[in-house]
DNA sequence: GTCTTTGCAAATTGTTTGCAGAAAT
DNA sequence: ATTTCTGCAAACAATTTGCAAAGAC
């Protein structure tokens, strides 16, 4: 599928001098090919159309490995599970309270006036609340 | 304890007709009087002190009810159990990488450049990610 | 007295772990 | 050949739910 980010998966292993399994492989493609913050369930859903055996447990480890790798991210939510995206450079989220989708938003957000003092800043993200277009409409 | 807040929660009883109990009340007023977005267990851990028949039922039950009044927030987290707040005006969270702290972070912080399209958005709030001073010292 | 809330225990849901066999290098 | 990974099942952790008794108004 996603070649240069397949490379990505391919490298991480060969520098760690880790085998890259299939399983592996597909739950980042998968990962990687959708925007949607899917769940750890989401993602065992679409990957067993191509590996019908994939365990859970495998699935909860890639997604641990990936992350730890950084090349995706574990993002926070209040219920049903934690969300990942395959995303790794920096951007912003838009949260729709109504069907609690978690959409990118890339771009440059400056925050102006001061920052906080007493905490060593490392970055920061910027999260939007309101309603989707899909939502909206169905309104 | 903290009078002005609890006339808030009174007054949303009384408003629905419904009976103000003394486990709701703790339970709030142990949310509103601290700063660190505590989960549901570590209220649980506080009011028990003050009732130590409370079960934990109770706590998620009356949690979820003052979120649903509005009168706290349920915070997203990555581990842990989700995390509240009982500070309801709008303001921004420091989130410390090390300790998974939650600061409340009270300011005026405008986000410059264009808005995202096809979202309506109704409200945003900026997490900056770091290390809280205690982290730092520590190290 | 009526209707809501509570505590208890059991049920659910999301996630992690131990272990023996399979797979990658 | 060695080391890591996988699937399975069991363990865990966070949260929710059904129900009878207790509490608020």
């Amino acid at each position: 599928m996603n070649i240069p980010s397949l490379e990505k998966l391919k490298e991480a292993c060969r520098d760690r001098g880790l085998p890259l399994t299939a399983q592996r492989r597909i739950i980042y493609e998968s990962l990687v090919g959708r925007h949607d913050h899917p769940t750890a369930e989401q993602i065992y859903d679409q990957v067993r159309d191509y590996l019908p055996d994939l365990s859970r447990a495998t699935v909860y480890r890639a997604l641990s490995t990936l992350v730890n790798w950084g090349l995706a991210h574990k993002v926070s939510s209040t219920d049903r599970g934690a969300r990942f995206d395959g995303m790794t450079t920096p951007h912003h989220h838009l949260v729709c309270r109504s069907c609690d989708a978690i959409l990118d938003y890339e771009a440059e957000l400056p925050v102006t006036s001061r920052k906080p003092r007493g905490f060593r800043i490392e970055g920061y993200s910027v999260v939007f609340y309101g309603v989707c277009s899909g939502c909206s409409e169905k309104k």
